[in-house]
DNA sequence: ACCTGAACACCGTTCAAGT
DNA sequence: ACCTGAACACCGTTCAAGT
């Protein structure tokens, strides 16, 4: 039977689990993920939302799969040859320029623990730390830490994104940040309003990186 | 008018901002995040949701006031004085802490940033690296990434307790989780294999510790 | 087998009406 | 001023009925 099916035959009509997934990640990138809906979702495919259930078991096993999918290629385009450090470096970055582009996968990565997409990035970035000979004993260690501090970044920068839905000044909202942590009392925060007057050159990426750059030094003091 | 106000006066009537915060926590803790609603707040309050509206704005308010009183009194209690360093891991361990007792915490944590508990976070991890003497160009950076590692291990275990709403038995579902992963095959991930013999010894706790840790032994190679 | 879409059991939020 | 609770505009999900 398997030889039958044609790939050719992609008519518009027929729904499918890949269809659906495919659909689902246009939405949630085009219009946020609050407009993703199963009735939004069906209206997009000309159907009932009833005829998703035959595809997908659930709302959260269809965001799962969209953020495999998006996951998945970040991960693999990263996993390069060279200097195994060089590659969590890129790992890392890969990882959070998806989120970048698809701020929702954030949200989704911090919201089912051990889902694939969090298991193959563990995956990557263990065979980097096993290769660079990080000492078995502290390697689980290790990984947890670099993923935790990737999945760290991606939430917060999600939860940032979900506030400022369309193209907005990042100039201005930074200055607004600012302006509210100078808002606080200065003797209870002074550091907050030490950080904020520097708030104006700030760089996501950067910061992430650096903060990525951190553990791989603690991680170079285990030999 | 202030001194009218008598607090012996704290009859079952009377609504106020704090009694809706303190209700919403005990709700999240006994009976999950979903049970909070504003039909279940206001039963237990014996009014309608209605009545909820006049002393908090929506229900992210609610939940980002709750989680303030929860991460406040564990940022404070773990501000001793001291070794700066030590003082960071205790307010890890702290933070880690309440969100074990409180793991809806770990789920509001990643989902606003900026939010006040976040911030205070921020500022007492600030001021121990000030006064550990880590460069001032290099604090922001720091900071953001001990709090990263903090948020991230908060999301994932949020996101693990709240597959395991009751208190089940935590080596079976290591064993489950070991299991899965045995699942994946070999060739692919090897590295998950690897690790899933040990999965029994497993604790938490420790691996949040140890990645604090790892971050910390990053920022002592910056001075 | 797959689709359809009304219906069910919920949400957060609003608002006229009460006290 | 504060509360009440029906009503509104949604959800995800189910399921009898169609093809």
């Amino acid at each position: 039977m398997p030889s039958v099916e044609s790939r050719a035959t992609r008519r518009t009509d027929p729904l499918s689990r890949d269809r659906l997934v495919q659909t689902a990640i246009e939405i949630l990138d085009t219009d946020g993920e609050d407009a993703l809906t199963f009735r939004s979702l069906a209206a997009r495919l000309t159907t009932g939302p009833g005829a998703i259930y035959h595809h997908v078991a659930s709302k959260s096993e269809l965001l799962r799969a969209a953020t495999t999918v998006v996951v998945s290629s970040a991960v693999d385009g990263a996993r390069t040859p060279g200097e195994p450090l060089d590659t969590v470096r890129a790992l890392a970055l890969a990882v959070f320029d998806a989120i970048d582009a698809h701020p929702w996968v954030g949200t989704q990565l911090t919201r089912e623990p051990w889902q694939l997409a969090v298991v193959q990035l563990f995956e990557a970035v263990g065979v980097c730390l096993q290769e660079y000979g990080v000492p078995k004993h502290a390697r689980f260690d290790a990984v947890s830490a670099l993923v935790n501090c990737v999945l760290g970044s991606a939430g917060q920068y999600a939860a940032a994104a979900r506030l400022l839905p369309r193209d907005t000044d990042r100039a201005l909202v930074l200055r607004g940040i600012a302006r509210e942590w100078e808002r606080l009392d200065p003797s209870d925060f002074p550091f907050m309003h030490a950080i904020a007057a520097g708030l104006d050159e700030h760089d996501d990426r950067e910061q992430f990186l650096a903060g990525v750059d951190l553990v791989l030094a603690g991680i170079r003091t285990i030999r």
